[in-house]
Order: C-alpha cells, then sequence, then structure tokens
DNA sequence: CAATCGTGGCT
DNA sequence: TAGCCAAGATT
C-alpha cells in the first residue's frame, strides 16, 4: 500500500472534478454538479435504460414523454404494454422497452416500489446489466462501482494506452479505473468520465489540448490515438428482401403485433411475409431501405384484401396512423404510402 | 465468446 | 456517401 499511488489516483479524479464542475453537460435527468438535490433513482435508471447504444439527443425527448406520462415507477409498473412500446417506438432496441415493464413491475411486487440501492440488486433485474447496475448504483446511490460505458472505455483506453482488442480490453479497463473511483463523488466521477469522451475524448479528432488529465496520457500526442480502443473487425451485412402487405377497409388499415422474440418484437407492425436473401417477384406500391444492426433490408408495400387479415391484430384508423406506434421501418413504408399521389 | 437486436447523426 | 458509432443486454 503506497501513499504515491493514493495521491496519484486522488489527482485524476481532482483535476477531472475541476472541469467537469464548470463544464458539465445540462441533462433532463441528470442532477447538475454541487447541487444538493438528490437523484431519483426511477428517473436514472429510465435514463440510462434509455441511453443503451443510444444517443443523448434522440434520447432527450423520449425520457421527457416518459417522465411526465409515468412519474413514478408505480405508474409505469400498471400502464399498458401497448402504450409503452407504441411510446418506445423510433428509439430501437425495443426489448428494452419489454424489459423496462418487466422491471418497473419486478421493483413494485418484489422490491416495495423501491429500487435495490446495490449493485448486486440492481444487476438482478430485467435489462439490467453490469453497466447500468453499476451506473444506477453510483448516480442514485452513491456507491464506489466501476463504470463502464463506450465513452470510459475510450478514455482509459487512451490514458493508459491499452491496446488489446475490445471486448477483451474491457477486464483490463475495469482494473485501471477501479482504484481512481473517488468514495465521495462516485456518480460525478462516472458522469464526468461519459462528457470528457462525448465532448473532449471523441472517437475521431479528440481535443487533447484542453482535457483535464491529459498530463499523464499515454496516448497524448500520438498519431495513431484515435486507433484506441482497438475493436474487431466487423463482418459484412447481407441484404434482405420482404414484404408487406397493405389490407385497408373503412379508412381503417390491418395491423398486427410483432412476436416478442426476433426483429421489432412486441411492436405493432404491418402484416407481412418472412424476411428472405432474395427479392419478391411481386412489384409493389412503394418500397423502403432500411439499414439494421446486422442486415439491410428492402421492404415492398402490396395491396392485399380484407380476407387476408390474420385473427390476431386490429384495424386502426388510417389518418391517425401516427399514434400507432409503428418502429420507425413501417413508419418510414406507410409515409411514403400515402404521400403518394394516388 | 459471438451473434442478435434499431435508429439517427456525423464525417 | 457509406461507413462508423452510441450511457449495452441477452442468450
Amino acid at each position: 500500500m503506497s501513499v504515491q499511488t493514493s495521491d496519484i489516483d486522488e489527482g485524476f479524479a481532482a483535476r477531472l472534478f475541476g472541469w467537469y464542475d464548470r463544464a458539465a453537460r445540462v441533462l433532463p435527468w441528470r442532477v447538475p454538479p454541487g447541487s444538493a438535490a438528490i437523484p431519483d433513482p426511477y428517473r436514472v435508471w429510465m435514463a440510462e435504460v434509455m441511453l443503451q447504444q443510444t444517443t443523448v439527443a434522440a434520447v432527450a425527448g423520449y425520457f421527457e414523454r416518459f417522465t411526465a406520462r409515468w412519474p413514478t415507477v408505480a405508474d409505469l409498473a400498471t400502464a399498458d404494454d401497448a402504450d409503452v412500446m407504441a411510446a418506445w417506438a423510433g428509439l430501437g432496441y425495443y426489448a428494452r422497452a419489454r424489459n423496462l415493464l418487466a422491471c418497473a413491475r419486478a421493483v413494485a411486487a418484489d422490491h416495495g416500489g423501491l429500487f435495490p440501492d446495490t449493485e448486486e440488486g440492481l444487476r438482478a433485474l430485467p435489462g439490467v446489466g453490469d453497466y447500468t447496475a453499476a451506473a444506477v448504483a453510483a448516480i442514485a446511490f452513491g456507491r464506489p462501482s466501476v463504470v463502464v460505458d463506450a465513452n470510459i472505455e475510450r478514455v482509459i483506453a487512451r490514458h493508459r494506452l491499452i491496446e488489446i482488442p475490445l471486448p477483451a480490453a474491457k477486464r483490463d479497463i475495469k482494473a485501471a479505473l477501479a482504484p481512481l473511483v473517488p468514495a465521495d463523488r462516485p456518480g460525478d466521477f462516472a458522469q464526468a468520465l461519459m462528457d470528457l469522451g462525448a465532448t473532449i475524448c471523441t472517437v475521431r479528432s479528440p481535443a487533447c489540448g484542453i482535457c483535464p488529465v491529459m498530463a499523464d496520457c499515454r496516448a497524448r500526442g500520438r498519431a495513431d490515438i484515435e486507433r484506441l480502443p482497438v475493436k474487431p473487425p466487423k463482418k459484412a451485412k447481407p441484404h434482405r428482401h420482404g414484404l408487406a402487405y397493405w389490407i385497408e377497409q373503412d379508412g381503417r388499415v390491418w395491423l398486427v403485433r410483432r412476436p416478442d422474440k426476433g426483429m421489432l418484437g412486441g411492436m405493432r407492425a404491418l402484416p407481412g411475409g418472412d424476411w428472405t436473401d432474395t427479392p419478391p417477384r411481386e412489384s409493389g406500391i412503394v418500397s423502403v431501405d432500411h439499414g439494421f444492426t446486422h442486415f439491410d433490408l428492402t421492404l415492398t408495400l402490396v395491396r392485399r384484401e380484407v380476407q387476408d387479415a390474420a385473427t390476431e391484430g386490429l384495424w386502426w384508423p388510417i389518418s391517425d396512423l401516427d399514434a400507432a406506434g409503428l418502429p420507425t421501418l413501417y413508419r418510414k413504408l406507410t409515409d411514403k404510402m400515402l404521400e403518394r399521389v394516388q
């Protein structure tokens, strides 16, 4: 145990806070540094789930709408599934919305309506993985957990010149980060590192010249700093094709609910066939190209008659289709259909 | 470990 | 512009 190591570690947090206390981003789910306010664990959890693989700009509006409509975890726990899924439409990764409801109901039913205040307790909830458990424990409950997201991975991989490719590097990053976490402000520490990664230690063209921790950064000044953290090569995306059916009657269109498992699981959608590697022979009214994470899709809209409607589904007023909560793929297709001059 | 799972913004 | 990427979780 050396006093020296302790001094160096405290120096890192001190320099980081010196910057964060004046430069922290103002965000709807955040309690400003220095504020006496206590973060609401429900809002912290909600934000962290929405922010999984999703940008701050994309989340802001959804966070405001969700917390206005369901102000407490008890409110969310009693919400209808369809309402929550529709409210999530467009944000992506829809398993998060299904897990959001499952988590709220678990908190209400098994924890007396209060979120667990430990990393371990949080980690057991649906949709709460290593990152989210650590983040909520630190930000909402002041636990000295080791929070590692993609921003912090980048900051630490560069600061310590960790050249092992992800995801294997995550172990080393956590080990390097653990002794830096200050006991008095673990939540601010995590948020400060994320702000640093988002605004200064960026993926491309990092602003090393104004970085608060550049003094001891091992990658500072390196021409290849953008190379860090090293990531595994990406696989080529296949192209798929599918048909969607426009079944219309009396100003309404037939919508279905997609199965919980698989793409767009649990979301309302137009009925249609499976997505395949070869284009359909049938020509459609309109079609859209849409890029998913691991394949691209061309979806073609064709008319079908009413008797083709499946038994499970509902008629939705075409004039109010925006309120149906269709995911972006189908919203693009229906927008194009309705804009089309008939 | 590696595949699956959305979307929009940025360069 | 076409690829890269984001406050990851689950299986």
